[in-house]
RNA sequence: GGAGAGAUGCCUGAGUGGCCGAAAGGAACGGUUUGCUAAACCGUCGUACGGGUUAAACUGUACCGAGGGUUCGAAUCCCUCUCUCUCCGCCA
């Protein structure tokens, strides 16, 4: 949610950038700022009035204590017609205030100045490119054949007992997973992030402060029952973990990594998106977030993104990392690099990261501040990054290293693996 | 799930109708003192939204878990909800 003190004193440039969004109702702008204005005149009436009471009612105890009671009854009705006055300009008020806020949380975040034009995927901007892509032997298939040949993943099993898009892995690709999870946490780790294990269902609140709700509330699994929403990212309890507190400055930068599964009903998704592990309703994820100073948090989006490079380096899988256009990235975001891995059977390139600076957009609506020097509170940047999403990278590591003599496991994951190959 | 107790500022904790945005202590921060550390002493020490100002100063309103109510006036009285703690039950 951008600030409207923000939004008055640069509207030509937030204008400018929403259309770089791809914004279209741009007359929300103005909207905000009349409601702003409306909000800023009733709440001085309002204020105002409450003062007259408040003084007339000091007044009258002390009228009480000297025993002049006629006096009292006085102020006492001259505060009764004050009050007939301060209701229906009080529900004014708070009309006023809801209207500002239901306009305001329609707006998604601006674009950086470094955000590429664009309506579309195809749009986004190469900037890095890095491994290389295998020769497969001739009988090379897609992973959802490997995973059969070798029993890795059962994805019937799991229509049988939940539903499409929660496959069953077993055996080696129970372990192998098990073995990422493990290699990524610990190479975040070593780069300075402190372990979380957050919980797997939140609140309306949490899914508010993070971006989720009001707008993707169909996108996430709700427990009716209990009001709770399955995480779709470990950025939603993580990121909420700060959610109305007021940091020091020198507690800056948090760097958090977790692991948990991520839940996405992915309404809407068919064909060859969704085939074998390419698109799942649960899966696993190892995320980064950093809250930090608004003068750092562009260097620690380059920072995060050289982290996940070097992660999907260490992985010897062939990727690439784009700069989302306007038109592709994130209600939130203000700037995303998208990191995607090739997947060699497949023939297509995979998303396995997004990493993103949100700078104050979640910030504002969880209320995540940190006092300065000055003492004054402000808000921090929040940023957050996959490192990585599993299924994408399971499915490429599967493929790419598919031999004659069985599945080649990256050098990085033998010793958690517990061995170099699958045959 | 049943019974009881409670929710106040960064923490502990006082406050049962006006003098309370809130005592006191601790922590933290700034300073004085000091050979160093410690101690002592002095000061600062909530947030939001308005008004005001070049910026301050200054000033108004709201907030003592949340939402309603009573009252001229509510941290304080009443109602509802949420959460926490203790005991019992069930249970990984």
């Amino acid at each position: 949610m951008l600030q409207v003190p923000f939004i008055r004193q640069n509207k030509a440039l937030v204008l400018e950038r929403l259309a770089l969004k791809n914004f279209k109702e741009l007359d929300l702008v103005e909207e905000i700022l009349v409601l702003d204005d409306k909000r800023k005149k009733l709440t001085l009436e309002y204020d105002e009035t409450q003062a007259k009471i408040n003084s007339a009612s000091k007044e009258i105890g002390k009228l009480m204590a000297q025993g002049q009671k006629e006096e009292a009854e006085a102020r006492k009705s001259e505060v009764a017609s004050l009050k007939e006055k301060l209701q229906p300009a009080n529900e004014e008020l708070i009309a006023t205030e809801k209207a500002l806020h239901d306009v305001l949380i329609k707006l998604p975040n601006l674009p950086a100045a470094a955000v590429p034009p664009g309506k579309t995927p195809e749009e986004n901007v190469e900037i890095r490119k890095g491994g290389q892509v295998p020769v497969l032997h001739a009988g090379a298939v897609p992973h959802w054949d490997l995973a059969k040949k070798y029993d890795l993943i059962d994805f019937e099993l799991g229509n049988k007992i939940t539903g499409s898009g929660f496959p069953v892995y077993k055996n080696k690709g129970a372990r192998l997973q098990r073995a990422m999870i493990q290699y990524f946490l610990d190479f975040n780790i070593n780069n300075g992030y402190t372990e979380y294990q957050p919980p797997h269902m939140v609140n309306a609140a949490s899914a508010y402060g993070t971006g989720q709700l009001p707008d993707k509330e169909g996108q996430m699994y709700f427990v009716g029952e209990d009001e709770l929403y399955l995480i779709p990212t470990a950025e939603v309890p993580l990121t909420n973990l700060f959610r109305d507190e007021i940091l020091k400055d020198t507690d800056l930068p948090v760097k958090m990594t977790g692991y948990t599964p991520c839940f996405r009903r992915e309404a809407g998704s068919y064909g060859k998106d969704v085939r074998g592990l390419n698109r799942l309703h649960q899966f696993d994820k190892v995320e980064l977030v950093q809250i930090v100073h608004p003068d750092k948090s562009y260097d620690v989006l380059e920072e995060m993104t050289a982290h996940v490079e070097a992660l999907v380096q260490s992985l010897q899988l062939p990727y690439r990392i784009l700069k989302l256009c306007g038109g592709d990235m994130g209600f939130g975001s203000a700037l995303t690099y998208d990191f995607e891995v090739y997947s060699t059977a497949q023939q297509r390139w995979l998303e396995v990261s997004s990493v993103s600076n949100v700078e104050t957009f979640q910030a504002n609506r969880a209320k995540i501040r940190f006092k300065d020097g000055t003492g004054k509170a402000q808000l921090v940047h929040t940023l957050n990054g996959s490192s990585l999403a599993l299924p994408r990278i399971l499915a490429c590591i599967l493929e790419n290293n598919q031999a004659e003599d069985g599945i080649h496991i990256p050098a990085v994951l033998q010793s958690y693996f517990g061995s170099g190959k699958i045959s």
